[in-house]
DNA sequence: CATGAATGAGAGTTCATTCAT
DNA sequence: GATGAATGAACTCTCATTCAT
């Protein structure tokens, strides 16, 4: 059996993925420094490092934890889904909600997608929730298009997603988290409508 | 006539630019150093701040350059298009040629939006590009479907084409540039197909 | 009770703000580099900038201590004081006594005046030290002179101490500490004389 | 004989130290910068290099204008003096008239004092005209008191008139040409009376 | 004579990481 | 477990000087 953790280290990780996380949040990759993470966990530069190999280490811990809640999101809302479309609309509501889709927010996730370049095991990470996603999408599209159709919906759905982060981070268009759902929620309409038509014609 | 130019000054500044956007598309806005750019330019890092005020001088130089340049090709490629369809479809590529869409770049870019925070004279760059690009895509819908509609699935195709660059930059489905634009094809296709539908019903 | 200074950020504190005056001394502020300050101190350059601000943060610090010990001198010397006239003295011979009125110390201080201009916070820190020089003057010729008389004469008193600083700096004529007060001293007497002379003539 | 000076190359020097010397009083010292004087000459850099030797070699020749023009001020003004008291004050009067002792002149005049640690050409320089300058004022007075006290008072009144531009620098009090003078003449005044009440003593 | 392009050393500052306590 | 002192490399920018033209 391996080392069990103990209690303070449990607390302390956690602690410190928060403090680093909301600091993520609030002034991006670039402006996450050891000292900020220090100064908002109330905890010594030194002990990051005891905790964490890196700051890269904290990086993961923290995007692995923010993914993880988004899937537990995703989740929870699918549970009190009544039909097939509002499955389909509880997975896009747990990315576009209100607690997530923040400007600062997207900021710091659009400069974090331009750092997995330089991070082979955050890319990995970003890989699997993209595919979780998309495989949640796609499970619930299924029972409305047939698989094929619910494949290339499911995609479209996430570039949407992806798209209106970027735009929200660019502060263009101040785009409400509610906004961002209808285009989205209009946009699956369509492409579901387009599928049903074109079913029925093969028919 | 203002102060011409110099024929030597035009070289280098069109070297420098050239060197720094190289240098920003392989490593990104991060690691584009002073030295990076001195060195893959093979002229001193004295020089650089010789031609441009600063470094944030060379990025705002080479990142108009490069919206100008798709700019140009958008203009370029409307004037091959034979209908308000191919019209649209021809901005669409514009923004997603083989030339520009590449892993790299949409890494630097992706990279670039984040960074937009802390520089309003970017900021107001990107804005002004983007309103430009929607004010193009807008006009050449408004040939298809109502004003109102055409903006509409305006920003949706600007939405989209965000979203893919962002899921190009992951390289997560080794999106080409010819699926990138087929997706925003389609999608086109059923937004205005919905779009007619509903004007129809209207009537 | 504010957060407390620990021992050791007391003692770097300290010795940095040594380091930077005594480099300060021998190399005048433009010779004043981190580097310098650095090697003096037998720390590293990045180490400053962790106990200060800024290389002005230090600055401001050494020349306050510079100028506060100059003021606490100036109170012991004046406790030592018998008469009005040599609380007068005390005061000039804690601005022109030997540890400070040195060649290099002039130099050093000449030069320093020159950066007010681009110090805000300097200057009012040299304009707050100023007035109280004069003000200790004043006080203390007013008990032999009237009180305008008292003033013009302490002003005269700063002007000549502060020629004497910079000529004490061209190292022209070897000025000693003790020339130096000795000549501020006679300048003292027959501007004394004179108002007690213009006094007498007005009863 | 010595290769005559081309007229070009008196104009070009000409020209480089007068802009030399006006970016010195707008700028001080530090701020002396060959760009500058190269933007206020209407002249290039590098002929900077080609005329003096260096940045130095034209400091040293503006600084030698500069004192050559107030040793000439103070010839002109000794000329319409029609006493000897008269002759003092004309000599004052040079060093402190309303053309010179401006803030921004005597701040750049004070950094120019710690530059002479590091420039013994310049120190030299500076001596001779010192030495002028006294020589000056001890010839004015021998014609009113003894030889030694002529001396003295010669000194005491070149240590107020640096006090005076030390103080006009740190713009402490709001100190004009005209009260200089006033200072400095009453200083002459008491300094001559007591000279003279000493002398019919010693009868 | 004159230009201004080009260099490269040196400046202050930031920061992840290490380690003695 | 926890601290924060300390390091040193990396960063951008400035500048006097040189030199090909």
């Amino acid at each position: 059996m391996p080392t069990s953790r103990s209690r303070i280290e449990d607390i302390r990780r956690h602690e410190l993925i928060e403090a680093a996380y909301q600091t993520f949040l609030d002034h991006g990759l670039n402006g996450l420094t050891m000292a900020r993470i220090s100064k908002r966990s109330g905890l010594s530069t030194g002990i990051i490092n005891y905790y964490f190999k890196s700051k890269n280490d904290l990086i993961f811990a923290f995007v692995r934890k923010a993914y993880f809640r988004t899937l537990t999101d995703t989740a929870r809302m699918l549970r009190t889904a009544r039909s097939p479309r509002e499955r389909v609309d509880a997975i896009i509501a747990a990315h576009l909600s209100e607690r997530i889709f923040t400007i600062e927010g997207s900021k710091a996730w659009i400069g974090f997608y331009a750092f997995l370049d330089k991070r082979p095991d955050l890319a990995r990470l970003q890989r699997v929730f993209d595919r979780r996603v998309i495989s949640n999408l796609v499970h619930a599209l299924s029972a409305l298009v047939p698989h094929e159709e619910a494949q290339s919906i499911a995609i479209s759905i996430v570039v949407l997603i992806d798209g209106l982060w970027v735009r929200r981070s660019t502060d263009m268009t101040e785009l409400s988290s509610a906004q961002a759902m209808t285009i989205t929620g209009q946009a699956v309409d369509v492409m579901l409508e387009a599928a049903l038509r074109k079913e029925r014609n093969h028919d």
